[in-house]
This record gives C-alpha cells, structure tokens and sequence, in this order.
DNA sequence: CATGAATGAGTATTCATTCAT
DNA sequence: TATGAATGAATACTCATTCAT
C-alpha cells in the first residue's frame, strides 16, 4: 500500500501529463536542440500552458535532466541486459548497435536523446551525461572483454578503446544519417555492416 | 628596422589580433559551451573590446564556424595529401588515423570544442559542419574504395559507411579523451588500436 | 455583477493595456522624437514592464505605426462619410477642413507624433503612411473633382494637386500649432481662413 | 589682413573638404533620414576618412546643424531677397513658390534639406528648424501682407495663417512628388496650379 | 591635417519564470 | 491543479567617437 501510493504520487494524478510534458520535450529538443527550444514550445507540443511545466519541473535545466535521468537510465537497463545475456557475445555487439541506432522499434526516442542530446549543455554533458556515458562505455566494454577472456576476441585490443570506437562509429552513423537521407532502409544496412566490421576486426584467429 | 617593425605593428596586428580572439574563443568555449559563452568574455580574454570582435567577424556564430574551418580545413588538406599517397592503403588508414588524432592532442579545448560545441547549435551543424565533413567522408570512403578494388579490402561493406563508422569511432575516442584523462600517450595508443581493429575488420581473407 | 466584473477584469485589461502603452508613446514620442524614444520609457509611462509592450506590439516600429492606425483610420472613416455626403461641394470641403484641425484640437500630442515623428523614418513613412496618405489625397480629390463635374470649381486645376496641396496645407498649419501657441481658438480660425483661401481659388468664374 | 585670414581659417586650407562633407552629408541625409544615416556613410560619400569629420563638425548632430545653419540661412537670404524684390506680389509669390520646390536648378539640395531634413530630428527641430521655420513663415506672410496693403490681395484672411498653408501645401506636393512618380515636368505644372490657386484665393475683387 | 582601427556605451528584444485567478 | 498574462533580467550587436600613427 505504502509504496503503491507512494508510486502513485507521481504517476497517479498527473502521471500522464508529466510523462506527456518529458515526450513533447524530447521530440523539440532532438529536433531544435536544447538552446533553441522554448519552454513555451515544449507546452504547446505536450498540449498544456507554459507555467504547468514548472509544476512539475524546477525548470528549463530540470526537464533535460529528466530525459537523461528517466530515459537513458532505461535505456542503459536495457542495455545492461543484453549484455548480461546468455547469448554468444558476438550476437550481444549485434543487438547492442541495433539497441543504439534506435533499431529497436519502441526505444527510438531514446536513442535519439542519447546521441542527439548528449552533447547539447556543456554544463549537464559534464554534469549528467559524462557519468552516464562512462558507464555506457563500461558496459560495453565488458562485452568485449568477457569476448577476449572467453578467446573470441582478439586479446591485444584495449577493450575500453573499441568500447569508445564502437560507441562513436554508431554516434557518426546515425548523425550522418540524421543529417542526410534519413531513410530507415539505409540505417538497417549501415548497422549490419558496422556489426560485420566490428566483428570481424575483434575476431580472435 | 624601426620602420619595419613600425609598419609591421599595424598589418600584424590584425590577424594577430583575429588569432588572439579565436584563441580565447577556443578557451571559453571549451570551458563553458557555446551558448553559454558570453562574447564579452572572449573580448575580455582576447584582451580586446566588445566591439573589435564585429571587426574580425561576423557575430558569434562566425566566431564558432571560423574556429572550425580553421581547424578542420587544414586537417582535411592534410588528409587529401595522405589520401593521395603511394602508400599501400593500408598504411595510408594508419595515417590518416594518426594525423586525425595527433593533430589535437596537444589541443585538448580545440578538440572539445570540434568534438562537442559544433553539435550545441543544429544550425551551424547543418550549415557548416555537414558539408565540411561530408567532405572529409568523401576523402576517407575514398581511400577504402581504392583498398577494395586493389582486393586488399573485404567488397561486402559500403565505403561510404565504413568512412562514417570510422569518424566516428576517432570523434568518440577524441571526446572521451577530451572529456577526461587527455593524456597524449594514452591517445596514441588508443590510435594503434583503433588502426588495428579497423585494418582487421577491413581486411580481404 | 461581481462575477461580470471579474470576468471583465481579465477580458478588458487587455485593451486597456494596449490603450495605456499607445497613450503613453504618443506622450514620450511627442516629447522626445521616435529615434530618442526608449521603449523602457515608453513602458515606464504606462506603468507596465518593459516586455508587456511586445505582448500587444511586434517592435517599436509597430508602436508608432498602431499610433497612426487608430488615428488616422479614424479620420478617413469620417472623411469618405463627409466626401460622400449630398452637401454641396463647397460645404464638404469646409467640413473637412474643421473636420481635420478639429479632430486634434485637443490632442497635441497626437497631433505632434503624426505631423513630425511619422517622418523621422524613412522606412515607416513609405510603408504605412504613403498608403494611407494616398488613399486620403485620393477621398479629396475626389470631391474637387465632383466640384469640377458640377461646374463649380475651376476645370484648370488637377484635382489631385489641389488634394495635396489642401492635405500639406492643413499639415503645416496643425505643424505651427503643435510646435507654437496650441491655442484651440487659433486653430477653429485658420481652418476658417483656410477654407476661404482654398474655395476662393478653386471657384469657378 | 586679419579679416581675410579669419575667412581662411575656413575656406583655405580645408575649404572643399568641409564642403564636401556638408555636401555629401545633405546628400544621405535627404535620402534616408538624420537617424538612419551613419557617419561612416557619409564619409564613404565625401571620400574621406571617417574621423576626418570630426575635424570639422563637433558631432554627427553638429553636422545637421551646420547644414541649417550653412544652407537655410541662405536660402532664407534668398527668399528675403525675392520678398523684397520689385517685382508685382504675385509675380514674389510664384518665385517664392518655386524656390521652396526646389525648382531653381542650382538651389534643389537645399531646397530637399529644407523639406526632408526638417522634421528628423525633433531636438533639432525646436532648437534649431523651428525659429527657422517661423522665420520663413514670416517672410511670407510680410509678402502676403504687403499684397493686402497694397489692396492685391484680400484683407480678410490673416496672413500668417495663409503663409502656413502655402507653405504647408508646397511641403505635401514635395512630398508626394518624393514618395512617388519624381517626374520633374509634373512638379513644375504642379507648381503652376499651387500658385494659380492660391492667387487666385487671395485676389481681392 | 588625415586616417581608420579600436573602443565601449547604449538598447531593442527575447524568453524563462512567476503568480493572480 | 492549471492557466497564460505579465514580468524584467540578460545580452548580442551597432555605431558615434577617439587617438596612435
């Protein structure tokens, strides 16, 4: 009961409108950017006055944050998952940049905050996003050096230096894409040949 | 001599002064992020008045492009050279990853600055930075297309991603470099591996 | 009545505001000019902050612009009503004539920010009030031109110069007054003195 | 001896340069207004260096004074001369008519100072153009009086009030003429009709 | 006298945030 | 809770003016 209404204090009254103000925000700020978005844009895209934002939020800082903290959150749950997976670790790097390119249906938003976002606010990229991505690095990291240790990948690679690669190579990817074509088509190409590439030059022989 | 030196102070002093701007630009930049840099502040740590920066550029805008184009300009003139070369392609990736890399490494706000404040404005990203790197692209798809017809690159993999992926791999090296430790010697290392992982994942078997 | 009220307060205050802001810039722009003019005083004089202005205006320029507007859309309504009247031509001109003195006679102000500021920009005056001032000459010369139908004014004449002239003339005059005496009686007197002149060489012989 | 050197502190050394200024300043003036003109503007028109200008004017204001106070006085000389001609009053009139519309060739640039410059600055406008003006009015009013004296013109209309309106009227017509067509033929047959109206106002019969 | 690079005071406008309803 | 009118702090940029050469 405790901790049911205690869930309920923030999704219950106004759960919807919390979550619908963080939506609006994420779509404006992949789209503008955080500095060209206005406050007032957020509230008309969620469909409520400007200063309902603020009763939900500090402010402007507070909503980014949220993003990072609500979303990227999940979105490092998801990835911890996969990387904890039984699968063979090869197919983990695979699904890993699916996961990041968006490829993965419902989670597209996300990915796009994440590489979209990340380096739109010095002060929370130091603050907020660093730490994050660090433990993002991390986590991919750990694929590849659970791949060396079990012999599938080459051993003389420094693990964080390919985890930083692969992270970046997937960023360039998608920030061309997102400049360019935007074709859905040519992003699912782009990953399996990224995956191919990857592989094939962590690829113990 | 006198009047050398005399003349000099004058038709020196200009670019002297444009360098000392952008150099303070560079600083502050890093340090704070575009949006959050006032252009009093780089005035007053060029050492220059507000107004002297209207002399040598447009508006803020130009002062952050200029930053670019001088830094990127002369890495990709750098690149077309290498490009170009006789060497086996193989070598030629080696170092292009090695110029792209050394080139920044005794600059560390430099290269926050490319790495991360270019990204803060999607207008100046779309404007200045696409074609320049698109661009770069070009060159670097190049240099794997001639591998791949040479037989010593795998033919499966699109050139143009392979580029992609590789830019981006050297860009998030770079950030968390720039980001963090910033040690020389651990940015040419992760160079060799990147080289390596790269050259493997390339190569025709 | 208390609900009324209330419910007033929220849909009236606007244009109430509207109002103060306009009276107020006509107060500091007839004193100061438009270009000496700082909408913070602007704002000052009306009691409202500094941004409300741009809740009711676009800029500066449209405040000016709204000053006229109001007024002298005002004094064309009535001008085509007395142009289109079954008076007799000469008792139309007449009328208009007090018609165009009398409507500022109590309103110095206005009278000053129309005859001076209006040209202070070169801009302002050929995008709103050339249209506006060559419908009016357009209205004038209609009824000289009616006159000369009838016979009763001179056939030599081109109406439209007579328009003008009559227009500058009733200009100059509301000029002297509004820079000098601003006696009320004076003005009833020289649009008297003015409509005689302007009659008497327009008679026909 | 001293006299002459008195006068060559002006116009010796520096003489054209001065004028040139003065020149080119009526030049942009009329053009696009006090405010709207930059100084650096009209120093690009006299073909000098900016600061050269403050050799010779205290300020950009001293600059428009110089104008009223260099150039109207002598058009003011002038049109007291034609005033105090020998010529019929209403042969006075329509020179008098002609010169304010700038139709004497080589009197034009004052002749647009004196119409355009007039009501830019509002400072300068009651400091320095309004004594001016009234100056102006009561030359030609003393015309008009003199006409009524001599039993030329009516004497039931006050002169001043008549000075105001033609000179009102001839301002309109310049304006319009400047707003529109600027066909020199149509503001000489414009001038014709003004004064073939107003004499024809005030003959006495 | 002449230059024009450098200065820096001055201001319109924006937009995050508040608060009366 | 929700609103959105009102606020006013904050800042890029202009341009008259100066002064070292």
């Amino acid at each position: 009961m405790a901790i049911h209404s205690a869930a309920n204090k923030r999704k219950s009254s106004a759960p919807d409108k919390r979550d619908r103000i963080l939506k609006a925000a994420i779509k404006v700020f992949a789209r503008n950017g955080f500095y060209a978005t206005r406050v007032s844009e957020i509230a008309k895209t969620a469909g409520v006055a400007d200063g309902t934002i603020y009763l939900y939020f500090k402010n402007k800082d507070d909503v980014l944050t949220s993003i990072f903290e609500d979303g990227i959150q999940r979105l490092l749950a998801i990835l911890r998952e996969v990387a904890a997976s039984d699968d063979p670790v090869e197919q983990r790097i695979t699904r890993i940049i699916a996961l990041q390119l968006g490829l993965l249906e419902d989670q597209r938003d996300l990915a796009e905050v994440i590489t979209v976002n990340l380096r739109q606010s010095s002060r929370l990229l130091k603050q907020y996003a660093a730490p994050l991505f660090m433990e993002y690095i991390e986590v991919l990291a750990g694929v590849v050096d659970e791949g060396q240790k079990q012999g599938v990948f080459r051993r003389d690679l420094n693990a964080r230096v390919v985890a930083r690669a692969l992270f970046g190579a997937l960023d360039g990817i998608l920030l061309t894409w997102a400049l360019g074509e935007a074709d859905p088509q040519a992003l699912r190409k782009a990953a399996g040949h990224c995956a191919s590439l990857f592989l094939e030059g962590l690829r113990e022989r």
